[in-house]
DNA sequence: GTAGATATTGACAATCATGTCAGTATAACA
DNA sequence: TGTTATACTGACATGATTGTCAATATCTAC
């Protein structure tokens, strides 16, 4: 059995008896870009960056190594392009977020708690602090302004909310502020967010109470400077 | 005077006349050490991870690489060794802003500051968060229990505080989650801050002011529940 | 069916980084 | 001054990974 086939036919009985159809898997471009990028993306996640190598996703797809460089032309490419992807769900993650399925605003509560949501995926987070670290932020020109639209968004509800109550127009950098420290504070969370819960003895619902402490903070800070006072 | 050198000259002709003295530098192992580890952080916070590659590493110090796998056994021990100088250097900080020179403990306002300034170094950030992304977390014993041991020395303070206005004891949990929101945030802001700041169109003072603004943000917070109210 | 486009492959090339080794130079010490 | 320990080097081995190329299989359109 071990040489047989290959040593002793001669290329006509190949041709005509021996031969099982090649059986090649053939998928639109469409649809080998995804699959490559999702098992890129599980690497990334699972092993880190240097777990990104051509011959392991390959493999994990089914495929040969030189089948991606087809679709990515390098693997720089594909790498920007699985940046380019990730970056794009999130943003759109973030927008969703600031309209319920209703299309009524979420709170600022629910907002915050979708921000650390988005961004605890282990692949996400990876990917962006990734992505921050070799500078290649050039290719997420998709979440290019989102932070400010996040902001504005937020500030005509605090506005709103200012004028309900008689209250000061509160200050767009306060606002500004606000969905800074929530962007940090989601970001740091994703990264050291596990190591520190553990070294200070929480589970998993004292990381839940952390963020509600969080959007508790925020929404007093908000209340504070939005409802009118005596002062 | 291109091939004369080498080429003409025998073997004994070179030991008597043609030879200069080889001067090879010899340092002390602690001395070369340390030339190195600071060789492969620069690199590290100009280039990111990949920038960590023995020849060049060797190239920047003026020695050859067999030297470095000589003193670090290996690019992992190496890359070890770095992260642990780092992690101690970084809880030195730490634990020194808890006091300045004086002895005197520092304000809240001054330790949040030290703690994104400690961070905001571009090397310290690369590397403690490369660490997390690479799961080194095993190396950085060093700075185990940092963040408790803060807090736990920040609560002591409130506690005082509190007793001096006779306000209720503050919760361990929320002195807790001061600590975590700020070491978050400012992990957060050491690897996307300059980005979320350029995208708001802050310049440095901008950053300055959002530092001082999340200080007095937890100082607010402290103080609503640490002074006497009359509810 | 035939033809053209292209997704896919195996084999190979080229580069590059880590690591090994035997030998050399230098400092410390007797 | 001679001996020893070891910091250091050049040349080479090794292995891994990206990238190239010609050939092949499969789909779509005519």
């Amino acid at each position: 059995m071990s040489t047989a086939e290959k040593t002793e036919i001669l290329p006509t009985d190949i041709a005509t008896e021996t031969r099982q159809a090649p059986k090649r898997v053939r998928r639109s471009a469409e649809e080998a870009r995804r699959l490559i990028l999702d098992a890129a993306e599980k690497r990334l996640a699972t092993q880190g960056p240097e777990g990104i190598r051509l011959q392991d996703i390959a493999r994990d797809v089914g495929i040969s190594h030189p089948a991606i460089l087809h679709h990515f032309e390098s693997r720089e490419g594909l790498v920007r392009a699985l940046i380019a992807r990730t970056s794009a769900q999130f943003r759109d993650k973030m927008l969703g977020a600031l309209q319920d399925r209703n299309g009524h605003q979420l709170e600022a509560g629910e907002l915050i708690e979708s921000v650390f949501e988005a961004l605890s995926d282990r692949g996400t987070a990876r990917l962006l602090s990734w992505m921050m670290l070799t500078d290649r932020l050039t290719e997420a020109t998709s979440s290019r302004a989102l932070m400010t639209e996040i902001s504005n968004a937020i500030h005509s509800r605090r506005v709103k909310e200012a004028e309900k109550n008689a209250a000061p127009t509160p200050d767009r950098e306060d606002t500004m502020f606000m969905a800074m420290l929530t962007a940090n504070a989601a970001f740091g969370d994703a990264i050291i967010g596990r190591h520190l819960a553990e070294e200070a003895g929480l589970d998993h619902d004292g990381i839940i109470r952390f963020r509600r402490w969080f959007a508790q903070l925020l929404a007093e800070h908000a209340e504070h400077h939005d409802h009118q006072r005596k002062d």
